[in-house]
DNA sequence: TGTGTTCTACCGACCGGTCGTTAGTTGATG
DNA sequence: CATCAACTAACGACCGGTCGGTAGAACACA
């Protein structure tokens, strides 16, 4: 049934656990017992319960800025950056919801070092989402925003698709991207009608 | 130092530790030692650990419900009754932010029957920020948005707040409301102009 | 007011069990 | 025959929770 190495076996394994029981409240037994092996043998590939958290974060940051990375390459509009931005995070996070969850929530497992290098990461990720509302609003075509507030803002929104979204659900995620597309542009341009 | 109650003072040092290390990583021990009681004696007081997590999401629960309606009571405009609920959500995250982190983050420590009770409470909450967003795009006030999908993204930007707000910071809890309030109305509005 | 009784709020010791981790060993692969 | 990848067995530490016990305040009644 597993497929690959048993190192990938352990890390798909502790996604699902991670994802669904915690970080803290998953035992290094039970990702074992999912991966069909002893709980000792755990520790010929991972040399703690803490590395297996680390690499399954700094594979997803690794991939999430090269996603982003991409998916912003040629593009030079500021307008159609931030979709392609917007769109680039929802969809990885709902690709890859459980790892991104985990992400998300689990920092406080990792040792001061690890934490560091993981925020390190985050903060880059973010200050490429900071530069283009900046650059926006300079130019005129976002209103005059609280950058770091709606950057955290923007983000979080998009992040929190992946504490909901059901791959079977009403929705596809094409369409989940596009309404939040539409919202936050909306809310950056802030263009009101003067009827009221 | 401690005031009031031991049973009190149980949860306050009970919502600290939480916030700080997360449920599943804090002990019984690390709260008695906290509270400046031996272990056992918390279980003069609660039942379990388990007790102590549902009574500080029971009563963020309550105390959250009991704030929004408050907030609403006597506001008929549509837009209004947004504002007022963006700016009632936002004001209680940031105000009992340790609270509110946990209630947000911890629900799987909870048994299923406490579990249930909680979701439950939840989602009456959310049932009044889609009623108000249902009204308002009814009434032509709001874009024809998802509703679902709104709410759920109003709520978590708001409570995003709680994970990165800092008392000692850079915005008052009014302006970080004031700054929600403003871009959730422009996307609920989604008014374009036509010069692109 | 004095005396026996009950209640409150805590204590130290300890329970069975599980935790993450390590040491030493074994069977398969090349 | 060496290396790999798994195994069995065990470690000390700590977990949430329970136990019997107790100082002192509160109460009931003479």
């Amino acid at each position: 049934m597993p497929s690959g190495t048993m190192k990938e076996t352990i890390k798909r394994v502790s996604i699902d656990l991670f994802f669904k029981k915690g970080y803290f409240a998953t035992s290094i037994s039970e990702i074992a017992r999912g991966s069909g092996i002893q709980k000792a043998s755990i520790y010929y590939h991972y040399t703690s319960k803490e590395e297996i958290l680390f690499s399954i974060l700094q594979s997803t940051m690794d991939d999430l800025t090269f996603y982003l990375k991409s998916s912003l390459a040629g593009i030079d509009d500021v307008e159609e950056r931030m979709r392609a931005a917007v769109e680039s995070h929802v969809r990885f996070h709902l690709e890859r919801q459980k790892e991104n969850f985990i992400a998300n929530s689990e920092l406080r497992g990792l040792t001061p070092a690890h934490y560091r290098e993981i925020v390190t990461r985050r903060d880059e990720y973010e200050r490429i989402f900071q530069e283009i509302i900046s650059d926006g609003s300079k130019g005129g075509v976002f209103a005059d925003v609280d950058v770091k507030i709606l950057s955290y803002a923007i983000l979080t929104l998009c992040t929190a698709g992946a504490t909901w979204y059901k791959p079977t659900g009403r929705l596809t995620i094409d369409e989940i991207a596009q309404i939040y597309e539409t919202f936050i542009l909306s809310g950056l341009k802030q263009k009101d009608d003067i009827s009221s």
